[in-house]
RNA sequence: CGGGGCGUGGCUCAGCCUGGUAGAGCACCUGGUUCGGGACCAGGGGGUCGGAGGUUCAAAUCCUCUCGCCCCGACCA
């Protein structure tokens, strides 16, 4: 590619509405352009990458046996009626023909992959099956963000295992998780397989594979002594326990004490030896009472599982009305409404809200003082105990670049996909469904490569493999050297980028480094004076000088090193 | 959905508080000088100040409504 006949709009400033780092660069470098909240529009040199990327996935997934289709992007409203997730999805984009009748956008294709194999698979013979695509998703997401990280449009690939029974599934399920480390591995991503939540769909087992970066969404929780890794979202952890002072039950005044820093302030103690009591309300099972340990923040996501609907925090009025005390004094005794604590109150003697304005109760023990349910509803922080090994966990912020998920039989329920046994039984077919955003691939690879002048991306899914500097572009044996060069790269299936734009030279190394293309040979001066030319990486810094004819093999070199 | 911020040439922004001829830098076009880490000189083109309504002799500036975008939180099958 010849930068001057390129589209390839790098910028010198920062965009203005661009905060992470890959969101800025992506912008700076000409890999996308945003066409509203969470659209954009892929750029060449932002397609090159996506198309790195879906060649490795491609080869990984045929690699275990997928075959690759290809699902519509429109979609009945009647498979989504069946499975049961035509109403209450706020992110589905819904639409409405000349005829009148109900289409949505594809957010996800587990309803297709169930109408596909109802009509097509029929015996044991036909299984197990791997299906997979790299297609567009749409989800009207609440809130885009990030750049490219959270969009409502995005590429992904998804695939969808069909099998007779769960032990053929684990198979299934095993083979991904390998491809999907090979395919992390050669994109050149650091990252980590961990425990994830299956969602209030149920669902038996779920991993997510997750990039370390600042611009991440998501939390996880790791153990370096046993392995054990998950995210906040239900990661498990013993923190550890303070020192429980003897202290008989009564009501102290704490005026004026609304939060727990106030409170244990006011009584010159750890704050871990308070109780916070936060009501929320559930739609079928109504106020809940919930407590977790001061200094530890409920994580609603567990508290969702533990009540098993969707909760919200109370109004500050419904507070009064149920425990009839305002909120920085309401507490566990006495109360009519059901209680629910985190696991880590088994053990101790707390202070707790007294349900009476100004007041606070020492010496409570939950479960001796009042009843309860115990369930493991804090969000684990770093420092605390694994629970299977008693080391230190470490809790990293990470971009989910894939997932795999076991959804049993479900949706071959839902919309009929059955086969027939050995026995000639009729049996629902059990599915997986696993995922992996090429976007985010690109997205995280840039957060964790780039440095203070630009993208160093990872050399197998970098744009180009070369990148030629042409110094003085009218001097005419540079020239000739630096055609000549291209031409050799690209004769040795290197891919090669030309800039032979009529810039000052400041103007091409900036650019350059900013690109990120990991091998840069540079034209220049050093040609006519020595007969070489520089052949430099861009992520070590390291430069060699050789002669012209040897540029492809040293380039070579630098990509392997 | 709750909270905060911002909309002024292609980009980054000033001007708004205190109403009175729309500005700067970069980018772009022409000419000249320059040429190994985002050059310089001279000349030039380009803006319904997000939109609508209102106040006023007069609105980028004040008021009301509205649309868009960014950030934090909630949500994320």
């Amino acid at each position: 590619m010849r930068f001057t006949k390129s589209l390839l709009p790098t910028l010198r400033e920062d965009p203005a509405d661009a905060e992470a780092v890959s969101h800025r660069l992506m912008l700076r470098a000409g890999l996308v352009r945003q066409l509203a909240a969470g659209v954009f529009v892929w750029l060449p040199f932002g397609q090159r990458v996506l198309d790195k990327v879906n060649t490795i996935i491609r080869d990984e997934m045929n690699g275990i046996g997928g075959q690759e289709i290809t699902m519509p992007v429109v979609h009945p409203a009647e498979i989504w009626q069946k499975s049961g997730r035509w109403d209450g999805i706020p992110e589905m984009f819904k639409l409405r023909d000349r005829h009148g009748r109900d289409l949505c956008l594809g957010m996800t294709h587990e309803e297709v992959v169930a109408w596909l194999a109802a009509r097509e698979i029929r015996s044991y013979r036909d299984l197990p099956q791997i299906w997979y695509q790299i297609q567009t998703k749409e989800r009207d997401e609440a809130r885009p963000r990030s750049g490219v990280l959270r969009t409502r449009e995005f590429l992904m690939k998804d695939s969808y295992t069909l099998d007779p029974d769960e032990a053929s599934l684990d198979r299934s399920y095993a083979a991904h998780e390998a491809a999907y480390r090979r395919i992390f591995e050669r994109c050149g991503l650091r990252f980590h397989v961990v425990q994830s939540d299956t969602g209030m769909m149920g669902g038996h087992s779920a991993h997510e594979f997750m990039a370390p970066s600042a611009a991440g969404e998501d939390e996880v929780a790791m153990c370096a002594q046993c392995g054990y890794a998950a995210n906040v979202e239900l990661a498990r952890s013993v923190p550890p326990a303070p020192e429980f002072p003897s202290s008989r039950r009564e009501e102290v005044a704490t005026p004026g004490a609304r939060t727990i820093a106030e409170v244990a302030a006011l009584l010159k103690i750890d704050p871990r030896l308070t109780i916070k009591s936060l009501l929320y309300v559930a739609p079928t099972a109504g106020p809940v009472l919930v407590l977790v340990r001061g200094d530890h923040s409920l994580h609603e996501r567990k508290l969702m599982r533990a009540v098993g609907e969707e909760c919200r925090a109370a109004h500050p009025d419904e507070v009064r009305e149920h425990l009839g005390a305002p909120v920085g004094s309401v507490g566990p005794l006495g109360t009519r409404v059901p209680v629910v604590a985190d696991e880590t109150l088994r053990e101790g003697t707390y202070v707790v809200g007294a349900n009476r304005e100004g007041f606070h109760v020492r010496g409570v023990v939950p479960g001796r003082d009042f009843e309860c349910r115990f369930a493991d509803l804090h969000t684990a922080v770093a420092g605390e105990a694994c629970v299977q090994c008693g080391g230190a966990l470490a809790v990293e912020r990470v971009i989910e670049i894939g997932n795999i998920f076991k959804l049993g039989t479900k949706f071959a329920e839902a919309l009929g996909a059955t086969y027939l046994d050995e026995a000639g039984k009729e049996r629902p077919i059990v599915m997986g469904s696993y995922g992996i955003g090429p976007a985010r691939i690109a997205a995280a690879a840039i957060e964790q490569g780039a440095d203070r002048d630009g993208i160093v991306w990872p050399p197998a899914i970098a744009p180009f493999d070369v990148h030629v500097v042409l110094v003085g572009s009218r001097d005419t044996q540079q020239a000739k050297a630096a055609e000549e060069i291209y031409a050799a790269c690209r004769r040795s299936g290197l891919d090669a980028l030309l800039d032979d734009r009529d810039e000052r030279p400041g103007v091409k190394f900036k650019d350059a480094d900013l690109l990120g293309v990991p091998v840069r040979v540079t034209v220049g001066n050093a040609l006519a004076k020595e007969g070489v030319v520089e052949v430099r990486s861009r992520r070590t810094r390291a430069e060699t000088k050789v002669p012209p004819d040897a540029v492809v093999e040293a380039a070579r070199r630098c990509l392997a090193s």
